[in-house]
Parts: C-alpha cells; sequence; structure tokens
DNA sequence: TTAATGAGAAACCGTTCGGTTGCAAATATA
DNA sequence: TATATTTGCAACCGAACGGTTTCTCATTAA
C-alpha cells in the first residue's frame, strides 16, 4: 500500500480537505458537512492523510480535532523544484546549441 | 475515469518518465530502457499521461517521440500557490477565523 | 520481397480505490 | 442509569489501476 503526498493529492475530495483545514483543526462530522460525501467516505479520507502525516488528530473527549500539518506539502514542493531546474538546464543547454549556430554563421 | 495532473503525478514511475523527459523527447522503448517495467508497462504510462496532455506525440516513421508539455506542471504549481495563500490567509486572519466558526458551529 | 523492428490495442489478472452498510466503543447528556 | 452522539473499524461491492501476454499493423532493413 503506497501511502505518499502525491497517492494523496491525487483525489479531489482529499484536495478540498486540505484546503479547508487551512483555515483550522476540525472534527470529521464538520469536515463531512462541507461534502456531499458521507461521513465515512470523508473518514477513510481522513486516515489515509494522516497516514502519510498531513494531517495529525488531537483528541478531545469524543471528538477528534484533525490538524493540518502544512510541512508535508514541501515534498510536492520540493519535487516541482526539481523538475523546474532540469527543466531550466534543458533550456541552458538549448542556449549553448542556439549560439553554436550563431557563430557558424559567420 | 479521471484523468487530470494530479493523478498522473500520483505513481512513481509516471514522475520518472517527466523527469526522464525534461532532457528531451524520447521514444517509448527508450523510455522502457531506463526502467525495470516492460515496454508495455511504460507504454500504459505513456498513454495516461498523453491523455491528460503533460505529453504530446510527434510520429517520425515509425517511431513516435514523446514532448513533454512543461506547462501542464503548472496546474500543480496553481494549486500549491492557492495552498499557500489559504496558509498565509489563516496566520494573517486567525482571530476572525475564529470567530466565524465560532458562530457556524451554532 | 521477406524478415525484423517499433509501437498501439485488446484481453486478462490480482490489487487497490472510493464508497456503502452495519457494528462496536467511548463519551456526553437526559 | 439509560440514551444519544461522535467516531473508528470491518466487510463487502463495483470500478479503476498497474502489469503481463498476445496480437496486429506500419515501417524499415536485408
Amino acid at each position: 500500500m503506497r501511502r505518499d503526498v502525491f497517492q494523496a493529492i491525487a483525489d479531489p475530495t482529499r484536495r478540498a480537505i486540505i484546503m479547508l483545514l487551512t483555515v483550522g483543526a476540525m472534527t470529521p462530522n464538520a469536515i463531512a458537512d462541507h461534502f456531499e460525501s458521507s461521513r465515512q467516505a470523508v473518514s477513510k479520507h481522513l486516515k489515509i492523510l494522516t497516514e502519510c502525516e498531513i494531517l495529525s488528530q488531537e483528541q478531545k473527549g469524543r471528538e477528534i480535532h484533525y490538524h493540518l500539518n502544512a510541512d508535508k506539502m514541501k515534498d510536492i514542493e520540493k519535487w516541482l523544484e526539481q523538475f523546474k531546474q532540469l527543466m531550466a538546464k534543458r533550456f541552458d543547454q538549448l542556449d549553448i546549441v542556439l549560439e553554436q549556430l550563431k557563430s557558424k554563421r559567420k
């Protein structure tokens, strides 16, 4: 069972939950109220998000407050950054090629 | 069948293919050479990546060159940016938000 | 012209996903 | 104490996923 940030944000409902929890911690019922999905369906999403450490639980009596761990989102940012760097390198090489073409023309 | 950028990058092999193609266009066989997976398995990933417009095909004789459409990656960047803005807002207006939540719960 | 190569398509297989239903445990309320 | 609420968990279901095998169809090379 793969359980990483990329797999976590693949689902639109989970992306919406993440966005919702930027506002602050919430209970499963409160979260489910914001969606068409049933409480149990939302609960499954919460489990997945917790397992890959995007969310953390805080028990308060019979309620559980789900907190967002914004730091985990940096994994995606890192990957994107890596991608952009590779792309930049590619264009650097392109520049070199274009320079060579220019000087050849002379 | 959901087919968006987020679902596309959920698979580690597909993320690797994206990284590989930053260097330049490649044929399915050339791409498959870089992985443990079979040509057919890679071909399926290429199909998915093409369907959500991360890749584009260019026929050259019996070969097909797969090009990267780096622009599509901006969808992820946009989402991340949106997320970060919400987080910033959270810290700016934490008090206001908490007040709103209080009254909403009633 | 015949053989080899590059590639997609279809059929199949086991696993995972997202969802529902039903249940049990803990806490709060009457 | 009896009841209601909040929640997680397990079993089940249909669909999608990732992969393999086999097949077909172009295109290129001998």
